[in-house]
DNA sequence: CTCAGTTTTAAATTATTGTTAATTTTGTTA
DNA sequence: TAACAAAATTAACAATAATTTAAAACTGAG
């Protein structure tokens, strides 16, 4: 995976912050995403899907410590990263986050050279683990999680958010049943409660538009990705 | 996994340090195994294969670095964690840990808190991956229970849900008898309430579907999974 | 603010699965 | 082996779950 397309979001309400942050991390080529506060970071990771989150400790509407929680606890990021940023001698905190699941944190004030570091060996972990290519292909279908977008024989079609994250969680392991709950964890998030039938009608419009063929439904269960050939 | 069943490495030659280590992560409730080099240490590795290993930066016979280097360039440590050890200050020391593959540092003076807090937050990763794949196999038939599946003799046949979890059920332990009563338990929850003869259709819809062979009335009792040759 | 596209809900319909009840068969035991 | 209880069998029925449609609610771009 190149620098080029490895996302980072940086949450913390001092702009100034933020900018010492995004200039260093654009600088050595990452994708930099920002948010002022907890809320409203979480809100942009949900958007981004990060693979990278630098939180601020000490924030507006919701502290490091709970965003870092409450991304943990949602099965979306359980492979996110995330990297505190504290003000030196807060010995507590960090402990805090440790518990809270972090990977990592920095000190204030930023020195760049060790920020860089940190997120580059952080990363690299990230590398070996990262079997999820970005995109799945079968004999007439290719799934490209870059830009949404599918190819159906030859045909592109660009599919609604929701629709593409629901193709491409069942077609990231085909013939495995997803349970209703764990599409619903994995594609709506923890914390929004949607109707069973919704996934129906998703999976509806995936038939219509990628093809009837690909999926099998599992009554009471849930719904798998059917290889054609099988 | 539990904490019981997570094997931990300490690699250090002062025994001190060791003992610290040891004595903290055993409270947890981890296993722990040690060893005063790094020659030793990876033949302690080689015989354990532990989760997570912490390495001392400065060792005789084979420093942290090296070790660590040699530990990731062997498959078999491939999704191992490991961990250095390392005075405060060496700023260099840690770029280079990062370089050879480490996933974390911890500073002397070990603080338990914090040390604890790593480690779990390490680990937490690991249990994500760590999915065996649910799937009994016999001579000519395949149970997968990710797929609500199962194959004898080559012909794929789907299950519905009480039809499968049944056969998972009774499979999951050949031979051995199950009464009815832990049957409708495992099957249909302690709170629903059907009639004895349910179970029987069910047990007949899946002689039909699996093959008779396999299963086996005990009368006045339950039923078993019978395997074909014994 | 408006519009187009997306997402969610609701409700009627259809399909599948699970349960029951009536009947036959089997196995056990006196 | 007759008599009984338990289990198998069958088909009809009930319950549950999914599909389909259409329309409402929401969202973000301009």
């Amino acid at each position: 995976m190149k620098n080029q397309e490895i996302k980072i979001l940086v949450v913390d309400d001092e702009p100034d912050i933020v900018e010492i942050l995004r200039y260093n991390l654009t600088q050595v080529g990452y994708q930099v995403f920002s948010a002022s506060d907890g809320l409203l970071g979480f809100s942009e990771a949900e958007k981004n899907t990060p693979h990278l989150i630098i939180l601020d400790v000490m924030m507006p509407n919701l502290d490091g410590i709970a965003t870092c929680e409450k991304l943990r606890a949602d099965e979306r990021f359980k492979d996110t990263i995330i990297m505190f940023l504290t003000a030196r001698g807060e010995d507590y905190s960090y402990v805090a986050a440790f518990d809270a699941g972090a990977d990592d944190y920095i000190t204030k004030p930023i020195k760049p050279k060790v920020l860089v570091s940190k997120v580059k060996g952080l990363l690299r972990r990230l590398k070996g683990k990262q079997n999820s290519p970005n995109i799945i292909q079968f004999e007439d279908l290719v799934i490209d999680s870059d830009s949404y977008k599918i190819i159906v024989h030859g045909e592109e079609i660009n599919l609604p958010r929701k629709e593409f994250e629901l193709l491409f969680l069942l077609a990231s392991k085909p013939d495995k049943v997803f349970k209703r709950a764990k599409i619903m964890e994995r594609v709506w998030g923890s914390e929004v409660v949607v109707g069973d039938r919704t996934i129906d009608v998703h999976i509806r419009k995936l038939r219509e538009k990628v093809g009837n063929k690909y999926f099998k439904t599992v009554k009471g269960v849930g719904y798998k990705f059917k290889l054609p050939k099988s």
